[in-house]
DNA sequence: TGTACATCAGTGAACGCGCGTTCACTGATGTAC
DNA sequence: TGTACATCAGTGAACGCGCGTTCACTGATGTAC
């Protein structure tokens, strides 16, 4: 069983090599199969290969080890929403362009929502509120955050007129509450019994709804 | 500290009385100051004056306990959107009207989240899926779930020709997903740094949306 | 280039905690006669 | 109406578990001379 964990390093020097990046990944492959609360001290230095304490000389504690985690999620979730962007259409029509890179935006989230929900919800596991300087936020290979993806899109809509500029304000709040809605409701929530194709087609209706109300 | 607890039940008797309610209620008061992890058995009994192993004589296990107290905060939900409907205006059109208690439902549901966190986040604990009939969800004093609240208030709109019948299938969902993505940001998320009044406004915004997207 | 030494990453053992759950029990209650 | 008895709600003690964290340590590494 434990040796069939790529997770596992073994060593034979008796320094570890990089032993805070090794503890890193093994925290993001608990949470990506638990959720934050299977990020663990104890089974991380376990998979790791080295005794309990060690994992004191890089982390401060617990904690410092799940908030390390959690940028890494986020960074996860902004790098989904980018490869969905990268893949939008580029037409002739602007107003076009710019409605199919919002969708893209919420296609990418409710993707990794699905794809990984043990990350998903570790990326909102972070217990400082938005806004945060103390914790920086993960960001994708373009050096942004999952939101400000979010907000460029919208910004997107109002350059291409189809998003009237008085309405621009705070809309990032109802684009993303509608989607993560969606999101928590179906990895861990009453809807989490519908399959893949049922939670996409429900999916492609909230961004219709989201679309047309914002 | 223990003695200024309201949910302490001391008795003289050696039969307690209703140890089971006693439970389903400390376990209640447990949900709502921390969430579904705070329903923990040893505590329940703590509270109740009783030996940790005496609530085996009521409930199977932990996760009995927890399911019946997720029933309860089920019930909570639809009895605070169903305080809203009550209050909700009942003007002459009956397309005004419909419209009014769709938002009602809204902010009932946004309200409950808001004021009782603990209990909100306990009746999304449940570990089945919606239409799982292994488990009764709990119900308002009109005997109707939550869910079927949402559903009588877009049956409304239909009737009252605001919402075609062709997009009436799985509107729930819409709806569901939008309010309920708000309150896990506002309670949980990235926006618990938001205030009452902001978190409101927010609100109001996102039933606009649902409203026009529908 | 060789050697003494300081650094500090990882060790081994232990701590106290709170949990869920099981065991054999005891004694108040309500019922049958 | 009084008494014997079965029921079963609650007791007391204990179990094994896994956790986060602290302690004094050891020994490989890299640097200064």
């Amino acid at each position: 069983m434990e040796g069939a964990d790529a997770n596992l390093l073994r060593r034979d020097t008796y320094r570890h090599g990089d032993l805070r990046r090794a503890l890193l990944d093994v925290g993001v492959a608990l949470a990506r199969a638990g959720g934050p609360d299977a990020v663990v001290l104890r089974e991380a230095t376990r998979r790791a290969g080295v005794a309990p304490n060690a994992a004191y000389r890089h982390f401060a504690d617990r904690r410092a080890l799940l908030h390390a985690v959690c940028a890494v999620a986020q960074a996860a979730l902004a790098l989904a929403m980018e490869a969905e962007l990268a893949a939008a259409p580029d037409g002739a029509d602007a107003a076009d362009v710019a409605r199919a890179r919002l969708r893209a935006v919420g296609n990418g989230y409710l993707r990794f929502a699905q794809d990984e929900p043990g990350l998903f919800r570790t990326a909102f596991a972070v217990p400082e509120a938005l806004g945060s300087l103390a914790f920086p936020p993960g960001v994708g290979a373009g050096g942004l955050t999952a939101f400000q993806l979010l907000s460029a899109a919208l910004d997107g809509l109002v350059e291409a007129k189809v998003l009237p500029g008085e309405r621009r304000l705070g809309a990032e709040f109802l684009a993303w509450s509608a989607v993560h809605g969606l999101a928590m409701l179906a990895i861990d929530g009453p809807l989490r019994g519908l399959d893949r194709a049922q939670t996409d087609a429900v999916g492609q209706r909230l961004l219709d709804m989201v679309e047309r109300g914002l």
